[in-house]
DNA sequence: TATATTGTTACACC
DNA sequence: TGGTGTAACAATAT
């Protein structure tokens, strides 16, 4: 379940790995995930196999510039079509979005030899090994020199995007997220007016609004909240100024522990050589509802918030 | 087989 | 009409 940390994690690893590589070849498994265009495909189901021909045919021959995050969303940056220029020739983007089960796996002659090719990506100690390609393998990026990308979907919820590079201001969902935590502009005062703007909303769901700030999800929203000792379901307009203020001072320190831990595997995540991240052992109530508050012992509880499971200690948060 | 899962958005409602 | 809150949606494992 990739939060802002987890696809941090994968950014930063694939920006590694990946910058200065060339596409060699693209195979689409599953056409319904993939779609070319500016404009926003909220529908993915309507996204044809002749559009996932066209992302193939784009793709091929363009060099990796560079891999970064804008709230959950991939994007890889792409050179100029060089040797085949025909039309969108120009700089393209790839968005990509994980939702719940996506991930990348990037598989070097090195980590081949390591692994035989033979992975758990599942968090579960009776997770089977499965080899890549898998059933849940639907797009394989191959590059320049052997290496090889997966992207693997259970649910098949995500989506990779081509848009080009000139429009990329002009997609929407970019244009409609909020502030990035740790932007400069991301203040306490616009933090606090945007959560008064939600007045009836339990606070854990404004935190996980995009358009409030952006990258959080269930799990740090329920850890942000534990530390700041406030209860998932309060409504915004009930909070203290010294609330609001304890809400935004442990968004970044609970976010910038999660990323130096590599992310929370809880479930699905991986990063991208298949091992998994090390924060679950650090949450103090996401995922442990019956077990002993870490801090007070009281049972933590949970709660559901707008179809959500909120967990909270009963006794910590107020 | 019904259920749980989550980020995002469509849409109803005030 | 604009902003907000709720429900629906995607697909699969268990």
């Amino acid at each position: 379940m990739p939060e802002l940390p987890e696809v941090q994690t994968v950014v930063s690893e694939l920006n590694r790995k990946l910058k200065g590589l060339t596409i060699q070849s693209v195979a689409v498994n599953a056409p319904k995930m993939v779609a070319v265009g500016p404009a926003v495909v909220s529908n993915i189901r309507r996204v044809s196999g002749r559009k996932a021909a066209e992302f193939v045919r784009l793709l091929r021959g363009r060099k990796i510039l560079g891999v970064r995050r804008r709230a959950k969303l991939l994007i890889f940056d792409l050179s100029a079509a060089s040797p085949r220029p025909r039309r969108a020739s120009g700089p393209l983007s790839l968005l990509v979005h994980l939702k719940m089960t996506g991930q990348f796996i990037f598989e070097d002659r090195r980590l081949r030899q390591k692994t035989g090719g033979r992975y758990r990506l599942f968090n579960n100690a009776h997770a089977p090994q499965v080899e890549l390609p898998s059933k849940h393998t639907h797009v394989i990026i191959k590059f320049a020199g052997g290496s090889t990308l997966y992207f693997n979907d259970i649910r098949k919820f995500g989506y990779l995007k081509l848009v080009r590079g000139d429009m990329l201001d002009q997609v929407r969902e970019l244009r409609e997220y909020g502030p990035e935590p740790f932007d400069k502009k991301f203040t306490p005062a616009i933090f606090a007016s945007a959560l008064r703007r939600r007045g009836k909303s339990p606070v854990k769901l404004a935190l996980m609004d995009p358009k409030v700030v952006a990258g959080i999800g269930n799990i740090y929203s329920d850890e942000i909240l534990f530390h700041a000792k406030v209860r998932p379901a309060r409504r915004t307009a009930s909070l203290s100024r010294a609330e609001e203020a304890a809400i935004f001072r442990w968004i970044r320190p609970v976010l910038r522990q999660a990323i130096a831990a590599k992310g929370s595997s809880v479930g699905d995540f991986v990063r991208t050589d298949g091992s998994w991240g090390g924060m679950g052992k650090f949450h103090f109530v996401y995922g442990r509802r019956g077990q002993k508050c870490k801090r007070c012992g009281t049972l933590v509880a949970a709660v559901k918030l707008g179809g959500r499971t909120a967990s909270y200690c009963p006794h910590c948060q107020k």
